[in-house]
DNA sequence: CTTCGTTATGTCATTATTGACATATCCATT
DNA sequence: AATGGATATGTCAATAATGACATAACGAAG
């Protein structure tokens, strides 16, 4: 059982989910491809962490709705109190910024824009989840309790603020760098 | 090429480094192995975009110290210009956390708090980092231009001071949810 | 005196991940 | 009318990345 298993897991805590949905909401936390999520999908239902309902659509493909069982909730369990791994990050951008002294400041402008559309773009998609999240929520969000449904969700969406905030921040600062 | 190939070169734009050097250097930006370091730095000297030379050593292996070619400069300077992926992140913490209701509130503040030590130690060494470099520039840090050899690292540290900070605002918020 | 960590380079089998292909329907744009 | 994007699932060859093995010498801790 890789990590990436036991994140497909942990979504599934809080909702029924399909194969596509499952690849689209763990994006924020591991990038991953539904080539890559799909065979680990039959692996766990194979193992009885999972099981799913067919459900047929007219409009759109039928669909495989996911849900966790009581098994791979124990699995979960032994699984948070493992020792965690240390994040890893892969980012073109800083190897790039590294050596920007290379283009000239035009150039380096350029760059640095692309990747402000992008942070900007995500300060966004925060902002709506924490709309979506405080009308799904019959308390204000500041009262929610470890054991809420909502809990995880809030203080990732939290978390992840607080880092596009520090981005925003370092753009700003880099834009004036390259005046 | 692949994008730790030319992160390897981008940092060879600074100085002459080891293989060894250069594992360690890059995993702020990437993290990766000796062993995908070694053979992509053969490659690179096949393709003519580093050189080396042998460093023999009595209290220690000998090493190959590795520099950047006009070539390879030229291959840097055509990769800045194209289109950057966006960055990757795999954070197994970040899972953990969404469904951390799962556990009680004791084991919960163990999980945090593992990560709380490993984002203060992140601090420290940026800390570190800047200090050094206070060292080696001529000029202070807030003056540094674009062409100056210093001024990527210089903008990624602060960068990265920026993002462990609100790393660390987040766990102290944290740990007051966990009271 | 032995074991462990650091420096230093390298290979290789296994695992993780991607990108391309494949199929199918709907909707919006060109 | 055709093209492209979203939804939805799946396979598979190719590439990226890891973990284990291998060698070697030093210093420190036990």
């Amino acid at each position: 059982m890789n990590t990436l298993s036991y994140g497909l897991l942990s979504l599934l805590t809080r909702n029924s989910r399909t194969g596509y949905e499952l690849m689209q909401n763990i994006q924020p936390f591991w990038q991953a491809k539904h080539s890559q999520i799909y065979p680990l999908l039959a692996q766990l239902e194979q193992k009885g962490y999972v099981e799913f309902v067919h459900v047929p659509q007219s409009d759109k493909p039928d669909k495989k709705v996911y849900s966790l069982t009581d098994n791979g909730r124990e699995a979960l369990k032994k699984w948070i109190a493992q020792p965690t791994d240390e994040p890893v990050v892969k980012d073109e951008l800083a190897l790039k910024v590294f050596c920007i002294g290379l283009v000239d400041k035009e150039q380096a402008r350029k760059v640095l824009h692309e990747r402000e559309v992008y942070y900007q773009k995500k300060k966004e998609r925060f902002a709506q989840s924490f709309e979506r999240i405080k009308q799904d929520s019959a308390k204000p969000l500041e009262e929610l309790e470890i054991h809420d449904p909502l809990f995880g969700l809030y203080v990732l969406i939290q978390k992840a603020t607080l880092k596009a905030d520090a981005d925003l921040v370092w753009c700003e600062w880099m834009k004036s760098k390259l005046k």
